[in-house]
DNA sequence: CTGAAAGCGCTTACAG
DNA sequence: CTGAAAGCGCTTACAG
């Protein structure tokens, strides 16, 4: 099968009777204001449709034009697309707002190294330049990788808050803070006077945010409340730590992440215990594989992700970027699982 | 801030004194067919790396025709991401042969048309020529816009059989057919003689072959075995349809997707029976969520997505493409919910 | 051994 | 209203 020459915009050109610098200012909307009247505009639609015309996107963005096409990349070892991975509502949201905004979407996957971790520049050039922009997913970072990209101009902006010295990237974040006060207020309304914090170890500033957000809550609930922070790996989450947790009085736990709740509901099998009848639990993130066992806030991932796309966007257009987004609001924690504190005298049940 | 340029081969060649020429012969390997003598060479790479240069990948692709990237599409409804979707393990694997192949990876959100409908040339024109080459998820196809692909001379390669009129287009499956023996031959061995094949309204080939192959199975089994077809939809599968079926005779069933396999959990649920103490199940599909509730043939869509991208490659390479790559392999089933068949007087358990 | 030049397909001043 | 031309950064014959 002999395969027909792609056609460019000469060849539509020629077809519609007009240059191919017509051509382009009508296939970038600038025929208005080029006063191209509207019956040669025609001509160079059908001729284009009629030959099946689409731009050579190297040759666009060569020039210095836009690609139309948002790049995805993560320093993660894994490219986040398994099904119940952290990332993955991230990229959904993003992909929406893709689709809303008439965006193709490059997951930069040949960033990957032999040995698994991610570079930009480790194939000695940067991929990322087909893309108009990038948004960065992920915990780790490359903070010279980062500089380099900043410095050469390539626009893009962060998910979830990334301090890179000396530089100010755009990121999107939620508004993790704000929703600890309708947790400590559902516990506390519930009866609760003494509380475990349940926190994993420290990766990501939105995790200081939260706890501090905790604190306040705490201090302006209305009535004393009791707190003790526990650091730990899920590993450490056993029948025994909770035992351990009740016997020196909490009646809650708030739990950081859904890995550690994941933990925490085998803990409670391992122990027979019951939320919210023995423990009164909220989990402050949702399990991305759903069905989360407790009560939990919601972190709105798919807005975040639509809203990187859009802060994307106007860092792209030369907007004075803001630093960030406004945060996304989380929604309040809704679930089964906070109930009245538990009698203290009471025996874990059988 | 002041942008520093983006150096380019001239800035090095300046640096180096060299010509902009030579500069490119050393960086793509071609110092040696041009006698370049070491010292150039050592000048130069001193220079780039002093500059830290970075080729213009667009420029590179301009000129050298590739892209680097391959597409993915669908004429799904809704691109597929969310993370339990039947054709993220697809994806996965696609990109995994991505990173291995040093390709990236262009999900087609833009051709997302408002009503949620998918088209490649809805815009006017195909973006898709963006890539080197695409492939194509999913049951949805627009035949119209597939033949105009094939014209263009696009290359393109579906994931699953798929038939076009008038065209012979390459496509990666599994084999399905082949995977049935091991299912009627497991389902045998157990003692069972009379079998339901419970399966979805046809929507695609594939589920043609399966039924043959199942047929085929059963017709060189070392025992009679008389099997009943129900095609039926998930919300049919109810705990009236699992008694009758069993006082049909039926001992053991098998099911065609995972959709009716939750169906039939849900349903034996409902029913107070439990397999395969109760009746004997073999899903020929594995759901994407994990945790299958029964034994089940493994689809390996993984290795499918990885073939695709390799087939595809070979289709731009024009290599003379098969119609088709070799099936890839299915697992046998593997689980817990195959045993001997229920006496059929035993009433269902309580 | 090395450089000057063409050309990949576009966009954008600029000149009519 | 429209076209000729420059130039984005590269690779690759081709000429010295």
């Amino acid at each position: 099968m002999t395969r027909p020459r792609i056609p460019r915009q000469s060849d539509i050109a020629r077809l519609a009777g007009v240059s191919q610098a017509t051509v382009s200012m009508v296939l970038n909307d600038r025929a208005a204001e080029n006063r191209i009247p509207e019956s040669t505009q025609q001509r160079i639609r059908e001729a284009m449709t009629e030959l099946g015309y689409a731009p050579n996107i190297a040759a666009q963005s060569l020039r210095g034009g836009r690609s139309g096409l948002i790049g995805v990349h993560t320093f993660e070892r894994v490219f986040p697309t398994a099904p119940d991975d952290y990332y993955r509502e991230f990229l959904n949201g993003i992909e929406e707002q893709a689709v809303d905004s008439g965006l193709d979407l490059v997951l930069f996957a040949s960033t990957q190294k032999p040995d698994g971790t991610r570079s930009i520049y480790g194939s000695g050039s940067n991929r990322m330049r087909l893309a108009d922009g990038a948004i960065i997913l992920g915990f780790e970072k490359n903070d010279d990788e980062i500089h380099r990209l900043s410095d050469e101009g390539f626009p893009f902006v962060f998910i979830g808050r990334r301090e890179v010295e000396g530089l100010d990237i755009p990121f999107v974040t939620a508004d993790y803070a704000a929703a600890m006060e309708p947790v400590v207020r559902t516990l506390v309304d519930a009866g609760h006077r003494t509380v475990t914090y349940l926190a994993a170890p420290l990766r990501a500033l939105a995790q200081q945010e939260r706890l501090e957000g905790f604190e306040a809550a705490i201090a302006v609930a209305e009535h004393d409340v009791t707190y003790r922070v526990e650091v730990r790996p899920e590993a450490d989450v056993t029948a025994d730590w909770v035992r351990a947790m009740r016997r020196s009085g909490s009646t809650a736990i708030v739990v950081e992440t859904f890995d550690l709740a994941r933990a925490l509901a085998s803990a409670l099998a391992d122990a027979n215990l019951v939320a919210p009848r023995d423990l009164s639990v909220i989990s402050l993130d949702d399990d991305p594989r759903g069905g989360g066992a407790f009560s939990h806030v919601r972190v709105p991932r798919r807005a975040m992700g639509r809203r990187a796309v859009e802060l994307l966007l106007s860092v792209i257009e030369g907007v004075d970027a803001p630093t960030f987004a406004a945060p996304v609001h989380c929604e309040p924690p809704t679930g089964e699982t906070v109930g009245a504190p538990a009698p203290a005298a009471l025996a874990p049940s059988a």
